[in-house]
DNA sequence: CTTTGTGCAAATTCTTTGCACCAAA
DNA sequence: TTTGGTGCAAAGAATTTGCACAAAG
């Protein structure tokens, strides 16, 4: 089976139709897991996608988020993130070159939902800063 | 005491020097700890300090975190908000109306900084994201 | 004086919206 | 032919920048 129809059955499991667009930017999250930004997405498909408009990747991104398939990340305040490994893991930010990088290391206690009688908490996201060691030589 | 000095004093024991914009962004931060963005606190500052500009909050806030005497919060993708608690604390931010609450039935554990070899690690947040009980009923 | 802080306006960046066209069922 | 998807351009919102003036030491 080819990767365009794998991505195909993958996009299906979430009940997401998929489109050339769709597809093309489903298989860049899995073969570039470095949580991309929408910019990031748009110009590595550009080439290949002329046609390709930065709307369409905003709209696919949010289809994507709201069935499930990807993981939208607010650890960078400068733009949205998306992460195709919807497991639970905790994310790391350089402050110094603005890179996310995963940690799996962590007790997946930290990912238990607390109860509150104020709140229905649905979902949780760690995110981790400081400064990478590729930065801490600079 | 009366709490513009308290609050020269607070600004002081994190090296800031205490100017009247700065000490009134600080007490609005102490007296509303709702997380506010910063146009919240441009907006409530501006009737009884009607010079002030939406830069000097920018630039103050800035300021107070490079010191450490706020938190920036990334839970909200629409704007940054700022915690004048900078103890340990996790976040919880409603999906319907936006508004962001702490949580602090937590375990300290969650804050513990895991170690890594590839990088330096140096804080964390936690954030939770679901509905909140009074837009549940709508 | 000299340095630091403030304020205005303009510029930049990220994201959303409106609408026309294209494609699929 | 009707619905949903895409693309373009414009609009909107948040933040940053450049520079002139004010304040503090």
């Amino acid at each position: 089976m080819n990767p365009t129809l794998q991505t195909h059955h993958y996009l299906l499991k979430f009940s997401i139709k998929p489109s050339v667009q769709r597809t093309a930017v489903m298989e860049y999250l899995m073969n570039n897991r470095t949580h991309p930004t929408i910019d990031e997405i748009y110009l590595a498909l550009n080439p290949t996608m002329p046609t390709l408009s930065k709307t369409t990747v905003y709209n696919t991104l949010d289809l994507f988020v709201e069935k499930g398939a990807v993981q939208a990340l607010v650890i960078d305040d400068k733009n949205a993130r998306y992460d195709v490994d919807i497991s639970s893991h905790a994310h790391f930010i350089c402050n110094s070159c603005g890179k996310v990088h995963d940690i799996f290391n962590v007790s997946p206690t930290l990912f238990q939902l607390p109860v509150s009688d104020k709140f229905t908490i649905q979902s949780v996201e760690i995110s981790y800063s400081g400064i990478c060691n590729s930065c801490k030589g600079n």
